[in-house]
DNA sequence: GTCGGCTTTGAG
DNA sequence: CATCGCTCAAAGCCGAC
């Protein structure tokens, strides 16, 4: 806590009318960090924490933009720009010739200046500063190469990086990973520094230490046994066997990829409004095709007649994927391999092959190097690992029959064995269809605009297997559109039309169905070709784990939400950006779910809880997160033995400059916030913002009770208000309920029924969770108190009626002291290290008001050491992890 | 009616 | 021997003003 500025101001004794230091200090604020301090107050009343200014963002000075860069830009801009001029063959011209021509442009337009880095090739990972396109220029100029892909990676000398994520150092483990830094001073020194003064990497051993390996966190007396979440080991370990983790990271590296490529200028976007043709292109049953090609030995199987999946286990394991033959007995990806068994006749056997994402990724790699080699193409945009949209515009010297020959055929060869299938069509919608007739291992062409209305075509598809239509839009539609099983059947029901379809399923989703069922795209669907960049851009980041989680006590789960903090740290890093916004959502286990769940280790039925905190300001800062996330877990006050699942979400991200440059949160005066503001400043404060015509809301009349979801909610009025509020909650449901009821028919009141049910059956289940004999939950009482506000505010005057006199009653401090034992042993900590906040907060007005008197009281000196000798060794006894107690330390400065 | 927070949905 | 049920974004819903 840093009380610097506060004890200026209160140094000028406003009671004594010195309002000096108050204006000046007021008077130097911009109008957003002055209501933005303004503003504090109400949040800071919240907290119980009286007086505390915000933490004021310095006067950073941005960097200047370099003019070399900036021109370069324009440049390149210039040259290749003139939308107008440009045509199509040239455009292929341009990107044939690709980098090595423009770093050749870029040599003869501004000179070589040295030949520095003569022997070095080097490749840039992810955000760096000075940015990508100044190190490329400055590594060109100098002599050096400069490498787009790390594809080629053999090639590299060195590879550039500010923040190397985890992952990324075991990748690059082998290589020169320099920070930028060698390159900048490098060319000050005119000479080339030795890469080691500038390695990313600085100790080994360090790095052994963050990045728990796989191997290292297995046990290794038995292969195959999984390491328990309480070892600091499990995400990784977790992650390397998770197929849904590989496909989202995969995912997210091929639009980041994407997005690196297009801002370097290789490439431009589509042209809105002109035609297109798209090729929807997937490979047939991915992972199992993969698996098959390099299978363990021991496995013999013919993957044309047998049924063939990829998995981990036998009985409940998920399939990842499953070939061709094992779909014609009906089974599907995700099913789990106990129920495919079921469904062969007694003499056909199941075959498993184990996941191989190595190989999975390289056959990628492949995939997506093929299609971007494709002159044809004018963006090649990534679905995912395994599957791409590329782009044609204007005609083409080929067929399109031939290109997707040529297509299938290259990539046939190159990935030895795996085959891809092609669907064709002038719009996205219509492509995904023809792609899922192409399967498996062909490709179907739709060129005449006519097949959107021809009965047969629509017959051969379901509801779901138009883009956006999963389970419960299906069975919206089904119920809607009674007897109708298949697109055609939807499109001839005499109900079918945009207005009913909008009542049924939704406004957007309604509208985008009843284009696609003309073959037609939605503009939603269309900008990830023509906005592609806009449309990549991240907007959250977050992990979440429902498997394996098997804790005992808080303090493990403490732990562990460090860890995961860490991972989200230095995937916010990769990115460069802050949060301002922590979302946990935890996964309970249901009551009447079994405590041991069907699938091994896996979350069984649960109840889900979440809760949203705002930080105030975006931030990266460990101490805060992690002491945030734990504190997020106790207001959740699920039984660690209870918990089944996990995840946390980091929103409104912004990056470190733009923190500068925008107005900070909370732009407006709330209601109520300058009631709140101390006595002692409030006069200044008015005097300020009437000065500059800044408008104060008038007082709230009257507070609504229901659903307040700030962060400084305390636990026992979260827990009030969640009561009051599952009345209206349930007649809330049950009208919307009848509300719907009215548009269908009678038979289906028994299905709604249920649902209310259901609903308040889980209510009831969330009453016993707060209120229940399991419940970490139970008030503890304060003299006689049972509201954490009111025992704040009966400690703030106690302190505030013995402070400048000789200090508190000895039994009164054993009272108190039992209590904060209380707190920390009921998984309270954050209330007590609150309360400790208080005392230091009361601490600071007074002994700066007694500097001034020039007196020292007994009763500060009394406060003062009950907060080092008994409040503080309390919560530090409380068992805590690193960061909190990283934070606590800098709390007290001690 | 618009805004913003929270939940649901779907995708691979 | 189990088994690795992630992660992102859009849209809907609901309450506050």
């Amino acid at each position: 806590m840093d009380h610097s500025e506060l004890a200026d101001i209160l140094n000028s004794d406003s009671d004594h009318g010195n309002v000096n230091c108050e204006a000046s200090f007021l008077s130097n604020l911009s109008d957003d960090s002055l209501i933005d301090y303004v503003n504090r107050f109400s949040q800071e009343h919240d907290k119980e924490t009286p007086l505390e200014p915000p933490k004021l963002l310095p006067p950073k000075l941005l960097p200047p933009k370099q003019q070399v860069v900036v021109s370069h830009v324009a440049a390149k801009q210039g040259s290749a720009a003139p939308s107008a001029v440009m045509t199509r063959g040239n455009y292929f011209v341009n990107k044939r010739l690709g980098q090595e021509r423009q770093d050749e442009e870029l040599k003869a337009k501004y000179g070589v200046r040295s030949d520095i880095f003569k022997n070095c090739t080097i490749y840039i990972n992810g955000y760096t500063k000075p940015g990508r396109l100044q190190l490329h220029q400055e590594i060109i100029l100098n002599g050096g190469k400069f490498l787009h892909y790390m594809s080629a990676k053999g090639n590299v000398t060195h590879i550039v990086a500010s923040n190397l994520p985890l992952k990324k150092r075991l990748e690059f483990s082998k290589y020169k990973v320099v920070k930028p830094e060698w390159i900048v001073d490098s060319i000050a020194q005119r000479s080339l520094l030795p890469w080691q003064d500038y390695s990313i990497v600085t100790n080994t051993d360090d790095l052994q230490k963050q990045l728990p390996l796989v191997k290292a966190g297995r046990n290794s007396n038995h292969k195959n046994q999984i390491t328990e979440c309480t070892n600091p080991h499990f995400l990784y370990d977790y992650f390397a066997h998770s197929r849904l983790h590989h496909l989202s990271t995969w995912k997210s590296n091929l639009r980041a990829a994407f997005l690196n490529n297009y801002r370097e200028g290789n490439f431009q976007l589509p042209t809105k409004g002109e035609p297109f043709e798209a090729f929807h292109i997937d490979f047939d049953c991915f992972f199992a095709t993969v698996g098959f090609l390099h299978k363990p030995k021991s496995i013999v199987c013919d993957f044309e007649k047998d049924p063939i999946v990829v998995c981990h286990g036998s009985g409940n394991s998920d399939i990842a994927s499953c070939n061709y033959v094992a779909r014609r007995y009906g089974i599907k990806n995700g099913m789990w391999v106990k129920s495919a068994q079921a469904m062969l006749p007694r003499d056909i056997k199941l075959f498993s092959l184990p996941y191989n994402f190595e190989e999975i990724q390289k056959a990628s790699d492949i995939f997506y190097e093929i299609l971007q080699s494709m002159e044809w193409f004018k963006t090649v945009i990534p679905v995912s690992i395994d599957e791409a949209i590329c782009i044609m515009q204007g005609s083409e010297d080929f067929s399109i029959e031939t290109i997707c020959q040529e297509i299938r055929k290259r990539i046939f060869h190159a990935t030895d064995g795996c085959t891809v299938s092609i669907g064709c069509a002038p719009s996205l919608v219509l492509a995904r269809l023809a792609l899922k007739l192409a399967k498996p291992n062909g490709y179907h062409i739709i060129t005449d605009d006519e097949i959107a209305n021809r009965a047969k075509f629509w017959q051969n598809f379901n509801f779901d297997d138009l883009p956006g239509v999963g389970r419960s839009t299906v069975f919206k539609l089904k119920d809607y559109f009674e007897g109708s099983k298949n697109l055609q059947d939807l499109k001839k029901n005499p109900r079918f039309n945009l207005e009913n379809m909008k009542s049924c399923i939704g406004d957007k989703i309604g509208t985008k169905i009843f284009l696609n069922l003309i073959g037609k795209d939605d503009d939603e669907s269309t900008r990830i070709i023509f906005e592609t960049d806009k449309v990549f851009e991240r907007k959250s980041i977050s992990i979440e784990i429902n498997w394996g989680i098997r804790f005992q006590t808080i303090t493990e789960i403490d732990n562990f939400l460090d860890i995961c903090c860490t991972y989200l740290l230095g995937k916010m890093a990769e990115f460069d950006r802050l949060t301002s916004q922590v979302v946990m959502k935890i996964m309970k286990r249901a009551s009447d779910a079994p405590v041991i769940a069907v699938k091994y280790m896996g979350m069984g039925k649960c109840d889900s809880f979440s809760h949203t905190s705002r930080l105030g300001m975006p931030t990266n800062d460990p101490g805060i997160i992690a002491t945030e996330l734990k504190s997020m877990y106790r207001i959740l006050s699920c039984p660690p033995k209870e918990l089944r699942g996990l995840s946390i979400q980091f929103n409104k991200l912004i990056s470190p400059i733009e923190r500068n440059q925008t107005v900070l949160p909370f732009p407006k005066i709330k209601k109520g916030a300058v009631e709140n503001i101390p006595q002692i400043l409030r006069r200044e404060i008015d005097n300020e913002l009437q000065r500059r015509k800044i408008d104060v809301p008038s007082p709230i009349k009257k507070i609504s009770p229901i659903k307040r979801t700030r962060r400084d909610e305390l636990p026992n009025t979260f827990e009030q208000q969640f009561l009051d509020e599952l009345p209206t909650q349930i007649r809330a449901e049950v009208d919307n309920d009848l509300r719907i009821s009215k548009k269908i028919k009678k038979s289906k009141i028994e299905t709604i029924k249920k649902n209310i049910q259901d609903r308040q059956e889980i209510d009831k289940n969330k009453r016993l969770h707060f209120k229940g004999e399991d419940s970490i939950f139970k008030p503890i009482k304060f003299q006689g108190l049972n509201s954490f506000k009111d025992i704040c505010n009966l400690i703030i005057n106690w302190i505030i009626q013995t402070i400048n006199d000789a200090g508190p009653h000895k039994n009164d401090v054993r009272l108190f002291k039992r209590y904060l034992v209380k707190l920390c042993d009921s998984n309270r900590t954050h209330l007590a290290l609150r309360i400790a906040r208080i005392i230091s907060t009361q601490l600071t007005l007074s002994s700066n008001k007694a500097m001034d008197d020039k007196q020292s009281h007994i009763g500060v000196q009394e406060w003062d050491s009950i907060l080092i000798n008994i409040v503080i060794p309390i919560l530090n006894r409380n068992k805590h992890t690193d960061q909190t107690k990283r934070k606590l330390d800098i709390e007290y400065d001690i």
